[in-house]
DNA sequence: GTGCTGTATGACGATAGACGCATTCTGCAT
DNA sequence: ATGCAGAATGCGTCTATCGTCATACAGCAC
């Protein structure tokens, strides 16, 4: 039921996917959840580290990275009385790289046509 | 100039580069326009046949358009008085399989676990 | 040039969500 | 069991943006 929903595409997302896809690109279109991705994917961190890196305060922090726990993005493990968070899989590294490499040709799409001019 | 704060990453993007892609997800986190974009991949349309497609009013749909446009993933041609909006590359529909892909595998990964339980 | 249609934009209200301070909760260390 | 540190959550404020109605603008058709 819930898979031939979000199935139901061979090409074409139904509504519900749709929303779920834009849920979660709405995830990683916030610059500070994207930060602490970046983060994490270099090794496990803990709070007090991500307050460090990002300058953000501890509850704001711990906010977000509740929901990129949610979202199967990162997970946790206990070390000791800290938590550490580490980035999970490829997919936010995959995409990034294909936005930014567009974004890239993109720019210099208009570098060359300024260079015309 | 700009060229190197945006190649900068090897690996790691930019802080430039970083806001710069997740205000391009931030695009794509918008339900409205994620639909825009996949019933224009399927062909040129103009905005009346967009409003009797997704049943929202004129000027919101112009408006995201706009946005989608300036983003430089339609491009807009005029056809008599009507303009016809198209979607430009494969950007987007690679990112969005990446995405269903996954949320696909978690849900099956979820329906296993419950199976086992 | 004029009138009309299709589209873009102004103005407004409602809502979501970022963000930080304060407090509570959780689990470790003793 | 107790105390403490680290993390999660309550609450309030602020801002951006969605979405619509109304209006302005752009370009076609005559």
């Amino acid at each position: 039921m819930q898979r031939r929903e979000v199935a139901v595409a061979q090409n074409t997302p139904s509504p519900q996917a749709l929303e779920e896809i834009s849920q979660f690109f709405r995830l990683l279109g916030e610059p500070t959840r994207l930060q602490l991705l970046c983060k994490l994917r270099q090794g496990p961190l803990d709070v007090a580290s991500l307050i460090q890196a990002t300058g953000f305060s501890q509850s704001h922090i711990s906010r977000q990275l509740g929901q990129l726990q949610r979202a199967g993005l990162v997970t946790s493990e206990r070390d000791g009385v800290r938590l550490l968070y580490r980035a999970e899989g490829q997919l936010v590294d995959d995409l990034c790289l294909l936005v930014q490499t567009r974004l890239r040709q993109r720019l210099e799409a208009q570098l060359e046509s300024l260079a015309v001019a």
